[in-house]
DNA sequence: ATAAAGGTTATAGCAAGTATAAAGTCAAGA
DNA sequence: TCTTGACTTTATACTTGCTATAACCTTTAT
């Protein structure tokens, strides 16, 4: 029965002495016997076991405090219970692991997008693919407020999402709609805002798809601006005699550190879907 | 310009009034402005792009110091890399978590196993399914040794799995082998100890498959008794005329808390290949 | 005027350690 | 025997991103 100092220990379970000394204090794993001149600690190597069981239940997701509850009272039919919530647990964890990755992706292709951007006041066609957005009617209309009430009606978006108990990642490209009549009637009103989400995002009744189509755009870097560049918009469709076949949207192109000035940075990509006629 | 007070701002943003004031205090986000004789915060709703901007940085897995160095210097390559490799470690966290999952269903597998094992001293015939083992020759004779010796070994092996950066959660379905030609000559000699892992584990030079068999199999609770409990198998081995096709095998069956008196609990199922001649 | 609601600071706690300092102990070589 | 260096002890503070509490001050509504 050799006795194993504390380094000797650390060393053959791979955990530091100051590890050893905590489960100590914790009474999770006390030495076998402790020298009453010096204080030192000495292991034996069978106490191995209750480390690899420590680490066991650790690599589970346990906290200490439930693992020595466990290791006093072993309940298999709690611990049982205990594995299979942890397995849920589990599939949870990596589903929100899998939507951060599809942030990350998101975000960096929206950072490429916005380097490779035109100038403010291109004018060019696009065509965009198929695109989701959660969206919401926020009452009041956008054009008659500054970027205060556009930050309100983008907290109220947000409880939305929280309450929903959506993954908040989608907060930050956002934008707005001015519907196809208003906009043909050269009405400014908007009073919808949306988050572009995933396909496999599931929120059923705020979820609207919006159709691949070829989008006559303009790209805008001042909020202020938008009126403006709206008209030039449609002085091109009626100019050409394109056929406006669906709703405006104002798209927030993100730039990945946002903001300027302390204040969300506004580079627009302003979008009319169009046929040729 | 309406000014919101520190619970206004929070209830906006769904963060605490806490949250705020350490942020404030961290300099993350400091107010708008601040009344100089009631210390009264003030923020302007605009601020709220910086939380958003904070919680999308946070939901990337980035720590609050290095979310305030991005929003005091914003280099895009920077922030690009910082991207990528979140994008790498996601896909680590989640190969990890995949193990634990697994690990998960084999522990309460194998809960279930002993839970319906036969009483100690039962010899039955059982067909194993192919088993893979990361296994390692410890260089000293088992037998010769008792179980401190035997945990020895098993720090080896675990010295070995850490080393090869393999996830220790396997570590706690481990076993002996006792080769063929050493079990037919009633020679007592094993120096090799093994785990048993999952199919996709990848270690291939010291990754052992063996055959799914027939094993006529006894069941054991002490660790002193297998000697005893082979010789019992190799009698009616010999006895029925079966053949021995492969290594014997003793495999520590763990229950759960698989501590007894502080140590390893030790409830086997020693195992011999064998075929109907 | 007063009470309720909301604000302020300072402090401590969580979880599972890590890092450090200051001091005591052990084993080996000279 | 002494010294040196490696090792051990305790105590304390730090980490991270908050949450909770206490004790006190301000604003707002009745």
């Amino acid at each position: 029965m050799e006795k194993l100092t504390i380094g000797q220990m650390a060393k053959l379970n791979h955990v530091s002495e100051q590890t050893l000394r905590l489960y100590d204090r914790m009474h999770l794993l006390e030495p076998d016997s402790v020298s009453p001149e010096t204080g030192y600690r000495y292991y034996s190597i069978k106490q191995s076991a209750v480390l690899d069981m420590i680490q066991y239940m650790k690599s589970l997701g346990m906290k200490l405090s439930d693992i020595k509850k466990h290791l006093e009272c072993k309940d298999p039919a709690l611990i049982k219970s205990i594995l299979h919530q942890r397995s849920l647990q589990i599939d949870e964890e990596i589903r929100e692991l899998k939507y951060q990755k599809r942030a990350i992706e998101r975000t960096l292709q929206s950072y490429r997008r916005y380097e490779t951007s035109p100038p403010d006041g291109t004018i060019v066609l696009e065509y965009l693919e198929e695109r989701r957005m959660y969206c919401i009617d926020a009452g009041m209309n956008f054009y008659d407020y500054g970027i205060e009430e556009y930050e309100e009606m983008l907290r109220k978006l947000k409880t939305r999402l929280i309450s929903d108990n959506l993954p908040q990642i989608y907060f930050c490209n956002a934008g707005t709609i001015l519907r196809k009549d208003d906009l043909e009637r050269h009405r400014m009103y908007s009073s919808e805002i949306f988050v572009f989400v995933d396909k496999d995002f599931v929120a059923d009744d705020l979820t609207v798809v919006i159709p691949a189509n070829i989008y006559l755009c303009i790209y805008c870097n001042k909020f202020e601006k938008e009126k403006e560049y709206i008209g030039h918009l449609l002085d091109v469709i009626s100019e050409k005699g394109y056929k406006i076949v669906g709703d405006y949207i104002c798209e927030v192109i993100t730039e990945l550190p946002f903001l300027e000035r302390k204040e969300r940075g506004m580079f627009l990509r302003l979008q009319i879907p169009i046929k040729f006629s």
